[in-house]
DNA sequence: CTGGGGAGGGGGCCC
DNA sequence: GGGGCCCCCTCCCCA
């Protein structure tokens, strides 16, 4: 059974806004000053399905602009929260699906439609009914707002989406249907097919900058990369103590934090 | 017990 | 609308 449907995630209060973790994560916040960055290969892996180039790695050409580790405010769940930062003053990195190439949101402008669903003002109205569609496939809504929104079940699970294309989405998690011709094991998407190659062929096109390792997993080397931070990303609220992952975040709190605030 | 690597899944964004 | 890709997250296992 695929352990993502054991356990769902531990802390996702907060929509996960990739544009600005992506800053943070391979641009700014998690490398000390003494590292310089790590050169995440470019989307350059996509054929690994049908072939297995030598993939070379293009150092991104961002110049640091690190926001000071010390300075980070301590929080006890999950990711400090960077956000809060004056990079991202409030509102203006607009959790609009991460679009945050568009113009500032319209918080810094003046307001005149709020949304009925949160604390969110736009200067439009088009603005405003595209914000509220994003509060139509969360499962909280009010119960006059969601009863005309039609469901989409999954007959596998009980799972329920507002877009067709969701569940079919969904629904590969059910079916599978990319299979390894190596081992026979199955996955919802090709890219996880690709993913798995890996390990039968052994290619590990995701290289440590600043030790020897690599990876076949992206999300392994960023992981990785936290081992050469001296401040961790995964901060404990009540011994300041930071962590790699959050899955040792959790462990630590499992575990009974009994250090004193240092 | 802790830290880290390996493997994998889900949701979301972009083209 | 679908596919590709990304990020976040999790669990398992081992040193």
């Amino acid at each position: 059974m695929p352990r993502s449907f054991l356990v769902k995630k531990y802390f996702s209060s907060k929509k996960p806004c990739y544009r600005e973790s992506l800053l943070l994560d391979s641009q700014t916040a998690f490398v000390p000053e003494s590292f310089p960055r790590a050169a995440l290969p470019t989307q350059n892996h996509s054929s690994a399905l049908t072939c297995y180039p030598a993939v070379p790695f293009t150092p991104l050409p961002a110049p640091l602009s690190p926001i000071a580790p010390a300075s980070l405010p301590p929080s006890p769940l999950g990711p400090l929260d960077l956000s809060s930062s004056p990079f991202s003053s409030s509102g203006e990195e607009d959790e609009d699906n991460g679009r945050s190439s568009d113009p500032p949101s319209p918080d810094a402008l003046q307001a005149v439609y709020h949304c009925m669903y949160c604390a969110k003002s736009y200067t439009s109205l088009s603005a405003l009914s595209h914000h509220q569609t994003s509060h139509l496939c969360v499962p909280s809504l009010p119960a006059e707002a969601s009863a005309s929104r039609p469901a989409f079940h999954c007959k596998h699970c009980p799972k329920e989406y507002t877009s067709l294309g969701a569940l079919k989405m969904h629904i590969r998690s059910h079916t599978l249907p990319c299979v390894c011709t190596t081992c026979g094991k199955a996955f919802s998407r090709p890219w996880l097919l690709r993913g798995h190659i890996r390990t039968h062929t052994g290619e590990r096109p995701f290289a440590c900058q600043h030790c020897t390792r690599a990876f076949a997993d992206r999300s392994n080397l960023r992981a990785h990369l936290q081992t050469h931070s001296e401040v961790k990303k995964y901060q404990c609220g009540s011994c300041s103590r930071t962590f790699s992952r959050m899955s040792l975040l959790h462990k630590h709190n499992a575990s009974g934090c009994s250090s004193p605030t240092s």
